[in-house]
DNA sequence: GGTTTCACG
DNA sequence: ACGTACGTGAAACCA
């Protein structure tokens, strides 16, 4: 038998510190347990244990914080974030089987003492799963301790021991008595540290015969002073180091065999905490859950193919749940609830009908599909849609998926039973009743519904047309910009090759880290987590120390184009000559959108080599392109929001922003700004959007973080709104838990109560930042919907193809160009009324190189 | 699957 | 003492 010993508070801690925060829907936080149960698996399929025990301290174990630096350490709890997951995680590790082991006074550790002491006197093994080095005295040839650490784990078996501290496991103790534990309160040898402990019983082996022959020794003679000072101390030490053997617990290895209780209580569990992941690495998502889950549920009832039934139903008084599925803009087949039954179906005649003729509002999903498919055969969705999808990314917009299942369990909405995989996928149909009333009242309790039916359903309907009408490019243009590229690229390789004295893979960091800061001896500015860092502005520094940095810029300038862009676009292009890039509506937690496959948001445009490509980036036979961005929204955002005087006078005037911000942070007349001062001017702008710090504000400008820290100061005093803004909308968000834009669209913040410095930090700048990239977001949005309704109701033939967060285009007909320019500026400056304007600007041309200002 | 790098706003 | 600005997606390498 195999037995594996979970120190419970130590993984749990390791956990709670190592994960970002995460809380379930309740605001409960889950990270720890999450984190736990992770790494809790990984170690059972590394070790394969027979069996296994879960160590807890008793008591909340406590730790020292330094609450005040210069202050005393002072002994604080766990903090709230921690404890308050540790009755779940309990509760939970029951559920899934696990014995969990305590012992009133005794420790943890004392606990896997006891038990690797049981499994060696019973011909056992054990495997002792611990992230601190306490236990690592504990190690023999059958106990092994498996060190869970930040990166890889470490298994320490007695010649890792040795090879480590050149001792053996029980010289650890030694070691320990003499070096002392400030965490433990072990006292040690006042004076001697890790390095003069280790040599000390590397030679004499114990702290017994280091007093016995104390005068024999051959040491310094400051040593043996100072180890005749702590003598009692050092004896002290050497007893409350060793861990305890022989605690009062259960022994009987055969008693923690794993027997999960109950398989669907657990998954409910995990469910209600919001740990889908979890459901998954314990396999309790499949049948078993449906079955045992079976008293309260019900099995689900499909009616297949019964067109004639279902046209009847749908003109009833019911409300409307549609599921459908589609391939390439195909309907592969749908299905409709009504009335607690599930219709399923592939006639598309009634899809189309139910499309076209509902009155009533469809309860759905994924409604951009929908959309796409009625735009491809030309019929038109006139009446109220409530997307879940959509619903759920307002209500959490930081989640990782809106499936059915996961918007069921986080709910608690249990699914009917269903065997047959097939019919599985509208198993959620049969109580989105329940699903979509839920998510429905939460919006409303919100204050989204404008955010829902005005802005994000339109646009999911703007969207959807965007993706089907596509880009054309030049394909054969890119092919011949390609070649070129491959031709520079062999001839950069053969000369770098020829600098660093062989050939080696320039795209692998670690290779190419090896050559320069090894095989060449140029200084390594910074480190990763693997190896040297060798990215551009660490290159760029080193640019004059060899010319061989200036060939792998360029060869990584020109791999990126080559690879990402010619060779990444020429496989996307589509039958008709157009990229269809996919356009996500509920990925980023800002509400910015996104672009896939390809992504057409980050086309260059910095470096006049890059810009090139979009020269293959055109408008068809006769058409143009019309392309219109806005100028500085997010500033003008901010000064709205913030309601700062000063700002909002200087847009209001037509100034020019950067130039007005340099005179008043360099304390300069108007007139005496350079270049260079606007220029950094700029930087202090973007820098207080992202919620600044002085450090990066001064690396990205060149100046001392002193400089930049009184830069940011001059900033604040001028702009008093903002500084006003910055420091009102942390404490807001500590308070409620969540920032939101002007339109309501909500993002929450748990990692304003991290316990970690770093994580609140982080959290501060969010809640800084997100108000003013959202409410951005939430304009361009509406002025989507509003250029793609007034194109129609124009009767233009124009349409949008494409919104890179602060810019739209339009392709249109030569003829056209000119009333769709003036009505895309408009629509766009008109989204919103600010207490500032908005501008736009607008130009026109063949390609979007050329109609990019 | 995670890490590194780099393209965009 | 520690790491350092917000939001994304894709390609390549590597374990």
């Amino acid at each position: 038998m195999r037995l594996l010993v979970v120190d419970g508070n130590s993984i749990v801690n390791r956990a709670f510190y190592g994960i970002r925060p995460l809380t379930n829907k309740e605001g409960q936080f889950t990270h720890a347990i999450y984190g736990f149960l992770t790494m809790l698996r990984k170690i059972e399929n590394e070790e394969n244990p027979d069996a296994v025990a879960v160590a807890f301290d008793l008591k909340a174990p406590t730790f020292r914080h330094k609450a005040y630096s210069g202050y005393k350490a002072t002994r604080k709890g766990m903090p709230p974030e921690l404890a308050s997951q540790m009755p779940p995680l309990r509760e939970l590790l029951g559920l899934l089987g696990y014995k969990i082991v305590t012992c009133e006074g005794y420790e943890a550790d004392d606990i896997l003492g006891t038990l690797s002491a049981a499994c060696e006197n019973s011909g056992n093994e054990c495997v002792i799963a611990t992230g601190d080095r306490d236990s690592l005295q504990l190690v023999s040839d059958k106990t092994h301790v498996h060190l869970c650490t930040n990166r890889d784990d470490i298994l320490y078996t007695p010649e890792k021991i040795h090879e480590d501290y050149g001792v053996t496991p029980a010289e650890l103790i030694e070691i320990k008595a003499i070096q002392g534990d400030s965490s433990d309160n072990i006292p040690g040898v006042t004076g001697i540290g890790p390095k003069g402990a280790g040599d000390l019983i590397q030679r004499y082996h114990t702290v017994q015969y280091i007093y016995d022959h104390l005068d024999e020794l051959e040491i310094k003679d400051g040593v043996r002073k100072k180890l005749t000072a702590s003598k009692e101390n050092a004896f002290l030490s050497r007893m409350l180091g060793e861990i305890v053997k022989d605690a009062p617990i259960d022994t009987d290895i055969s008693h923690y065999k794993v027997e999960i209780r109950d398989r669907a209580e657990a998954a409910r569990y995990m469910a209600r905490l919001e740990l889908f992941s979890i459901i998954e690495k314990y396999n309790l998502g499949g049948a078993p859950v449906s079955q045992e889950v079976s008293e309260n549920q019900e099995a689900l009832e499909v009616i297949k193919n019964e067109s004639n039934i279902l046209s009847e139903k749908i003109n009833s008084e019911h409300d409307i749940y549609l599921s459908s599925e589609f391939s390439n803009n195909e309907l592969k087949s749908f299905a409709v609830m009504l009335g607690g039954r599930v219709y399923l179906s592939d006639d598309a005649e009634l899809f189309n009908s139910v499309l076209a003729d509902c009155e009533r509002t469809l309860f759905t999903r994924s409604c951009k599909a929908i959309f796409a498919y009625a735009d491809k055969i030309g019929i038109s969705v006139s009446c109220g849609i409530f997307d879940v999808e959509l619903a759920a990314y307002l209500l959490e917009p930081s989640s990782k998926d809106y499936t059915d299942d996961n918007l069921c369990a986080a709910n608690q909405i249990e699914l009917p039973l269903c065997d047959d995989d097939e019919l599985k996928k509208y198993r959620a149909l049969a109580v989105y009743d329940r699903l979509c009333k839920k998510l429905l009242d939460e919006i409303k309790a919100n204050g989204q519904e404008k955010l829902l039916f005005e802005i994000e359903v339109p646009l999911a309907n703007v969207l959807a047309k965007m993706e089907n009408i596509g880009f054309a490019v030049d394909r054969q243009g890119i092919a011949d910009y390609g070649a070129m590229l491959s031709a520079q690229i062999t001839q950069l390789e053969a000369e770098i090759y020829e600098n660093a004295g062989g050939k080696f893979n320039i795209n692998s960091p670690k290779q190419l880290g090896k050559v320069l800061f090894e095989d060449l001896g140029l200084p390594a500015k910074k480190k990763t987590k693997s190896g040297y860092s060798t990215n551009a502005e660490v290159l760029e520094s080193l640019r004059y120390d060899n010319p061989i940095v200036e060939m792998v810029l360029q060869y990584r300038t020109l791999a990126k184009l080559n690879s990402t862009y010619c060779e990444g676009l020429l496989k996307v292009i589509a039958e008709d000559g157009r990229i269809h890039s996919s356009f996500n509506q509920t990925e980023t937690r800002t509400g910015r959108i996104s672009s896939t496959e390809p992504n057409l948001q980050n086309i260059p445009v910095r470096t006049e080599l890059g810009r090139e490509m979009r020269k293959f980036f055109c408008a068809r036979e006769g058409w143009v392109l019309v392309d219109a961005d806005y100028s500085q929204i997010e500033l003008r955002v901010l000064a709205h929001i913030a309601n700062d005087k000063n700002m909002i006078e200087a847009f209001k005037n037509g100034d020019d922003i950067h130039a007005i911000t340099a005179s008043q942070v360099f304390n300069m007349p108007l007139d005496m700004v350079t270049p260079a001062m606007r220029s950094s001017a700029k930087a202090v702008n973007f820098g207080i959007v992202y919620g600044i710090g002085a450090f990066s504000l001064g690396k990205d400008i060149g100046v001392s973080t002193k400089e930049a820290s009184t830069y940011i100061k001059n900033y604040l005093a001028h702009y008093s709104g903002v500084d006003k803004y910055m420091n009102d909308i942390v404490e807001r968000a500590k308070l409620d838990g969540y920032v939101e834009t002007m339109f309501g669209r909500r993002r929450y913040l748990p990692e304003l109560s991290s316990g970690k410095h770093m994580m609140r930090a982080f959290g501060e700048r969010v809640a800084r930042n997100m108000p003013i990239q959202g409410t951005a977001a939430d304009i361009i949005k509406i002025a989507m919907v509003r250029v793609d309704e007034r194109l129609k109701r124009e009767g233009l033939e124009a349409r949008l193809i494409l919104q890179v967060h602060d810019e739209l285009i339009v392709e249109a007909p030569q003829h056209e160009s000119l009333q769709v320019a003036m009505l895309l500026q408009e629509e766009m400056e008109n989204a919103v009324k600010l207490e500032v304007p908005l501008t736009a600007d607008a130009a026109v041309g063949r390609t979007w190189y050329d109609a990019k200002g």
